[in-house]
RNA sequence: GCGCCCGUAGCUCAGUUGGAUAGAGCAUCUGCCUUCUAAGCAGAGGGUCGCCCGUUCGAACCGGGCCGGGCGCGCCA
């Protein structure tokens, strides 16, 4: 409603200029020179058109303001605006300041209260294909914080794109081949062996983690032979034994963490399938391949990259770029038309070879976007816990959530951009989970429904909303209004954190307004009129924690 | 050396096609429960937006150069 309010406005004033200034060079984009201001005194929307156009006019960016609005009121009627703004004000330097009517409010209200759940959805998306990767952790090990933030975020971006009309698919890619699978085999083989009282040196590279030692402990006890001279030290079947445990324990993790996956791909399957050999003789047909020093290479160069990549190393096996390249020729060929990759930092310099990879294949750059989303450092105890797979020190996305919950910590994982690395101190999400910024906004709905529930009201929508005029009351509504064009902010900017931030917003004004006015009391209408402001704050509270998946409660 | 991200209040961070007096949370201090949930609210203090030039009516934001922090630059994955 407001949002549509904005863009007429928008088209309103380009439309004035032209009829205006008709020789204008200037190209106004429509709603681009509208903004919500910062400060309320200057009106509910405004617009710095007059200060865009000074200059080429050649006059004060003032007089301008004031012939736009002079047309702007003459034809208010025709421009569609008269109902809706009360009052239009010119203040220096030239800003235009347009203040909403009651009637733009009270129909905010009614929209929320008819859509309910669905209000804030839209057609965005258009039906359109899209594809989010994210997580692909190897098997190699239980799931860091790292993965826990990219989870929240691939997660709950998959959600809110859905509720904004694109068709979502949600992407575990496994790597359960390669060099990595390899050195957890012989991990859990060297275990095994060291279980069974022939210790031998363990790999440099290896996975120290104790749960290496699990692994090779229930491989013992599912094997039996008890000499070691009959068993077959195939490092594969320890590898394959380890890779299939580890990626339970990361299923486990992600349902635990309330993270759901539609498709599951491991890479040995593309392999099976020929996909990774096939893609190498798809690029050389089309030109894009070369051979140099034994190796087989492909020209990135041509597609912006800063240097060439190697596909197939000089002993004949790939490297980890080719089957990537085949998993996105598969993922094109299953009809996405949007593939979102998220990535962690030690990533962002594949993103030019993958893009490079996508043009060759005949894609557009942009059908492919990388998210790279910043390291999550945990703190315990006020010291930052160090991190290595390898060594085996790190903290597990399970015990975050043993320790803290899932609400809490999905919560916490989108509280920074993702471009901004993030602290997280374990002790304090915890310890002081009464001033925790989730349970702020879970306490807003939870007294709203208990106001509610001590109404007894459960039929809204005939209250006389005009009743409502406390600058408390206005603030909360309109703010109500914007939640449609938050969640095309997160879409925008690829990233939930504008949603997370604009609940918190939401939740600071009910509280205020919760303050300063009771909902029941003696005034019987105005009651009414309160249960249905209320109401609607509920439910776009609601709306937003469903869309990233933290709960809802009645009461706390 | 090259590339990417970052530098804003004591701390953690918002501020995104340049806009009006730069904001929030935490921490500190002061008030508010006989009334719909105090997991809340109100108020106070706290700033050379890393530094210097430039672009213009106007720069935290754009450009250039420095300083500082993180990450990446492999026939590893």
């Amino acid at each position: 409603m407001i949002r549509d309010l904005k863009a007429s406005i928008g088209q309103a004033l380009d439309d004035t200029l032209k009829q205006i200034f008709p020789d204008l060079n200037f190209n106004p984009q429509t709603q681009s020179n509208i903004e919500i201001p910062n400060d309320k005194t200057h009106g509910d929307l405004a617009s710095n058109l007059a200060l865009k156009v000074c200059k080429e006019l050649k006059k004060s960016p003032v007089e301008i303001a004031h012939q736009i609005r002079t047309y702007l009121n003459n034809n208010s009627s025709k421009l569609g605006l008269s109902e809706y703004i009360h009052k239009i004000e010119v203040e220096p330097p030239g800003f235009i300041n347009f203040f909403f009517s009651h009637k733009i409010l009270g129909e905010t209200i009614i929209e929320i209260l008819t859509k309910k759940d669905n209000f804030g959805k839209n057609d965005l998306g258009k039906s359109k294909k899209v594809q989010i990767e994210f997580v692909s952790a190897n098997p190699t090990g239980p799931l860091s914080v790292a993965h826990a933030r990219q989870a929240a975020v691939g997660d709950s971006l998959a959600n809110i794109m859905e509720f904004l009309g694109f068709k979502v698919t949600r992407e575990f890619y496994i790597n359960d081949e390669g060099n990595q699978i390899r050195i957890l085999g012989l991990s859990i083989a060297s275990r095994y062996k060291e279980l069974l009282g022939q210790p031998e040196e363990f790999p440099s590279d290896g996975y120290k983690g104790s749960y290496i030692y699990d692994l090779a402990k229930e491989m013992i006890e599912s094997s039996k032979p008890k000499k070691i001279e009959e068993i077959d030290f195939n490092i594969d079947l320890f590898s394959e034994f380890g890779a299939s445990r580890i990626l339970k324990i990361i299923k486990k993790e992600l349902e635990d963490f309330k993270v759901k996956f539609d498709v599951w791909t491991p890479q040995s399957q593309l392999s099976k399938k020929g996909e990774v050999k096939q893609i190498v003789e798809f690029l050389r047909k089309k030109g894009f391949i070369y051979d140099k020093d034994g190796a087989v290479w492909f020209r990135s160069t041509d597609f912006g990259d800063d240097k060439d990549r190697v596909l197939v190393k000089s002993d004949g096996t790939f490297t980890y770029l080719t089957p990537d390249i085949a998993y996105h020729q598969d993922k094109f060929k299953r009809g996405f038309e949007w593939v979102i990759n998220i990535w962690g930092p030690d990533h962002h310099g594949y993103i030019g070879r993958l893009k490079a990879a996508v043009q060759a294949l005949g894609r557009k750059k942009d059908d492919l976007s990388v998210i790279i989303v910043q390291l999550a450092t945990l703190f315990k105890d006020g010291s930052p816990v160090p991190m290595s797979t390898r060594a085996g020190q790190y903290v597990t996305l399970q015990e975050v959530l043993d320790e803290i919950g899932p609400d809490v910590s999905r919560f916490f994982f989108l509280m920074r951009r993702v471009d901004s690395h993030l602290d997280f101190d374990l002790s304090l999400a915890k310890k002081e989970s009464s001033e925790n910024p989730v349970y702020y906004i879970q306490y807003a709905h939870a007294r709203i429904a208990s106001i509610i529930k001590k109404s007894g009201k459960v039929d809204f929508k005939k209250a006389d909303i005009s009743l409502l005029h406390e600058p408390e009351e206005l603030d909360l509504v309109k703010l109500l209004g914007q939640f449609p064009q938050e969640l095309e902010a997160c879409v925008k900017m690829l990233d939930p954190y504008n949603l997370v931030s604009y609940l918190q917003q939401l939740a600071g004004l009910f509280h205020k307004f919760y303050d300063t006015h009771k909902v029941i009391n003696e005034n019987h209408k105005l009651m009414l009129a309160r249960l249905d402001l209320v109401e609607g704050t509920r439910l776009v509270l609601a709306n937003g924690l469903k869309l990233l998946n933290v709960s809802i409660p009645e009461k706390m």
